[in-house]
DNA sequence: CAGATTTATGAAATAAAATTTCATTTTTTC
DNA sequence: GAAAAAATGAAATTTTATTTCATAAATCTG
């Protein structure tokens, strides 16, 4: 994808030419695209059509094209990959890879998603008469913060991070009460067990989960957030962050499906917070 | 510096038949990077000199120019941009925005964050005797994943989102006690409280809040975590994204710090909780 | 290793694209 | 509503890129 890259990968396959462009273009990359290529085939001592047939062996359409292809290179680097932490890195060089991989797990758990799931499970949360979100380890905290969200809408909801309470709670739902389980790896058994027994009690169980996974199989919507937790030193990291995007996602489809009306109400519960803070100056 | 976002600005700037080639291009600029200017004229009914006035207009010198800055700027998939979610949005373009924003308040954060102060927080986090984390709201559930992450480090760490107990830790704290604030506001008067009393008791005060706010000013070291708020419907979105992103950053700077052999630790921690899940077949 | 064949290269010609010039139209101002 | 200013596009010009083709270099063959 990146041309840089595939330059360097392809130098062997190149003309002694075609090489010497190639060098040109790798030594002074941002220099060149503001060059004709005129300028280009002087700089690298060839004939414009070298460059050109230079281009064209990079599968570009011309010089120009190449131009487009590398000036997109050259911006930000490569943006947004998942980059490993390193032995050696400087504190600057750990928090970049980390946030970076955080915008790429975002970017990877928002293709997983689909908007049809998304608003089955909007629908199914306006209309429950209950609403519980479990989670175990990492994900318990997204399971806290959804209920901090969905507490301001003034519905009955509760979170347990406990294995026995889940287990109470699946056990006593019934038709019309909403269960969020939460789980990266959707292999935890408890969970799992925990998502089957709601199921069987006519709960609605919506999975926020890995696709394809046991949990995935219990539940009545899946809510796919994958992302590949390749950064991670054996900690969760970037899923639980996509976790609580989706969150985000569904409350506020909560709150677009419920109106202005309902709107002004939550503007109440934020302004209710507000002898609570020191007054902003500005 | 994003051409996209700078079109948008400038579009009152622009005559009307400039506008008519911003919105072509805002329309779908992926298909102008490869279109001649006589192209986009004819897309736009416009003249061919008015989209290289148009261009100059936007600073760049000419149209190829101007499509080198467009393709820069479609390079990173689409900017993350702080898209507002509106009232008739579809589930998948409400989606799209809130992934988009949180992306963006990740970048921002990043971007508000001093290396320095990691690398100080870190080493007094390695330092420490015993570690709280106090939040509340929104923030109680970072410092919760705090708690879960640094627990596996096998050191003395509590988390507290109950304003007594807080309180009660922090009067109880003293010198080599590292206590991390966790306030996107910075403004809550209970917990700038709480910052101070242990400061009075002279522990190490780490503030995880944005640039200068009442927290800010008490804390032994304030890690900045600036985002725009902007998308929200009322509740805390972005920011605790980025809090998160922060304590893996410090969690990840603490790991590092320890050395390879505690990693190998870290594994054993992570092990031991594979009985607990179902096997994986592939 | 000579000769044949393939491949690489650049000069020149051509084509394409972008820019400038300038006359005309539209808009603004008084 | 006339004069001035700004906007616009047709045509000319200039710049840039591509193609063609002749020549040179490299590789192969017997």
């Amino acid at each position: 994808m990146n041309i840089l890259e595939k330059i360097t990968n392809e130098l062997d396959m190149l003309s002694k030419s075609e090489r010497k462009v190639a060098e040109v273009i790798l030594a002074s990359p941002n220099t060149v695209i503001h060059s004709s290529i005129a300028a280009l085939a002087k700089q690298a001592n060839i004939s414009e059509p070298t460059v050109n047939r230079f281009c064209r062996r990079l599968d570009t359409k011309g010089y120009p094209d190449f131009k487009l292809h590398l000036a997109q290179s050259l911006a930000n680097g490569t943006p947004y990959v998942n980059r490993h932490v390193d032995e050696n890195d400087t504190a600057d060089e750990y928090t970049s890879k980390i946030f970076e991989s955080s915008m790429a797990s975002l970017e990877l758990a928002r293709k997983s998603l689909d908007a049809n799931d998304i608003n089955r499970s909007v629908d199914v949360l306006t209309q429950a008469n209950k609403i519980s979100f479990f989670g175990l380890g990492a994900s318990a905290i997204v399971a806290h913060d959804a209920q901090n969200k969905f507490f301001r809408f003034n519905v009955p909801v509760v979170y347990f991070d406990d294995i026995l309470m889940q287990r109470m709670s699946a056990i006593n739902s019934r038709q019309g009460d909403v269960v969020v389980v939460i789980s990266h790896t959707g292999r935890t058994k408890s969970l799992v067990e925990v998502a089957s027994l709601a199921k069987e009690n006519d709960a609605t169980v919506i999975g926020i989960t890995t696709t394809g996974t046991p949990l995935a199989k219990e539940c009545s919507i899946v809510l796919s957030v994958d992302v590949s937790e390749d950064t991670d030193l054996y900690m969760p990291m970037s899923s639980r962050i996509a976790q609580l995007a989706l969150i985000d996602v569904l409350a506020t489809g909560f709150t677009l499906r419920r109106g202005s009306k309902f709107r002004d109400n939550l503007k109440k519960v934020k302004d209710s917070l507000r002898s609570s803070r020191f007054e902003r100056k500005d």
